[in-house]
DNA sequence: CTCCAAATGTTACTTTATAACACTTAATCT
DNA sequence: AGATTAAGTGTTATAAAGTAACATTTGGAG
């Protein structure tokens, strides 16, 4: 229990307890944990807004000084989308910390293609609705992409 | 009038009248048409489910026994989307003409992950409830992509 | 028939993502 | 603590998806 080495490494930011959730979310539905994920995880949490996987290889990189290759980046960011844990925003090729990693994700995303930024829309009757659509022709759902772009608050005020 | 060349090379399909539509809103729309373009969305019809840019080119070279580059395909299939008339499955990478062109389009596509078929929701309502959505959160949403995967009614019964 | 912006042909390249296989390690069980 | 082993990683190479740049051609308007 006295064993949380990898959360350590981060003394001046808020996000041990993310990366303890993670690692409890892990254990629970039989993934392991490791450094990577760790390093992974913690780095797109810091960010705080959607980044490629190239992009995020290049961050890890940089901040734990390794040679981090491409097949181990996906490999990690594959692990915490079956986690939960993360999104991918496919309409962007990026991927996305969740916000609140213990409810249920159907994500809604509204993408501002002006500043990068992304927001979420937590309308659950939305999700229900499109399954009942769904359900009604036939089609049994099994996962949602949910992608709004346009431009959030701060730049259409702004521009 | 009498100069529809590029219609008259099939005679053996239905699609004749859709690319004579797309023509009149390339042209209404200020946009070109070009020979490309006609054997790209010909063959787009013809294969009526979700291709790949590459898988269409293949496609492309052998029906009309031309070698045709990647960058031609994507620029054609750009143009296309700009005229509302094919559309982008962003989770599948995979490009795929729209049913009705002439209605709307703010597309739910509903992605068999078993055969690869898709089939659409036609329920604005949804449309209209994710936008007054976003608008409340201070978004304005200019584009949606909306797609659900699973198991379609032919799949799903199948077993 | 002329004209030219729009579109294409072509080459090369970037970005995004995965396969294969030897090696290492996290978690479990003595 | 030490052994066990499936899960995960390192590494190399390559596939798949998409774009830039620039010379050439062409759709369609006048
Ligand atoms: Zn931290
Ligand atoms: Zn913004
Ligand atoms: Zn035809
Ligand atoms: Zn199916």
């Amino acid at each position: 229990m006295t064993d949380h080495t990898h959360h350590e490494a981060c003394t001046n930011c808020t996000h041990t307890h993310s990366l303890g959730v993670a690692q409890d979310i892990a254990r629970k539905s039989g993934h392991r944990w490791s450094e990577t994920r760790t390093q992974v995880y913690h780095t797109l949490l810091m960010v705080d807004k959607p980044v490629t996987a190239y992009e995020l290889l290049d961050m890890v990189a940089e901040k734990y000084e390794r040679d981090v290759k491409p097949a181990s980046v996906y490999r990690s960011l594959d692990a915490l989308i079956d986690l939960g844990i993360i999104a991918k925003i496919e309409s962007a090729n990026a991927f996305v910390a969740c916000q609140n990693p213990e409810c249920e994700h159907q994500h809604i995303f509204l993408v501002c293609d002006h500043c990068g930024q992304i927001d979420e829309i937590s309308d659950h009757g939305i999700n229900r609705q499109l399954l009942k659509q769904a359900a009604e022709q036939g089609f049994v759902a099994r996962k949602q992409i949910l992608e709004l772009h346009g431009e959030c608050k701060a730049c259409h005020i702004e521009g």
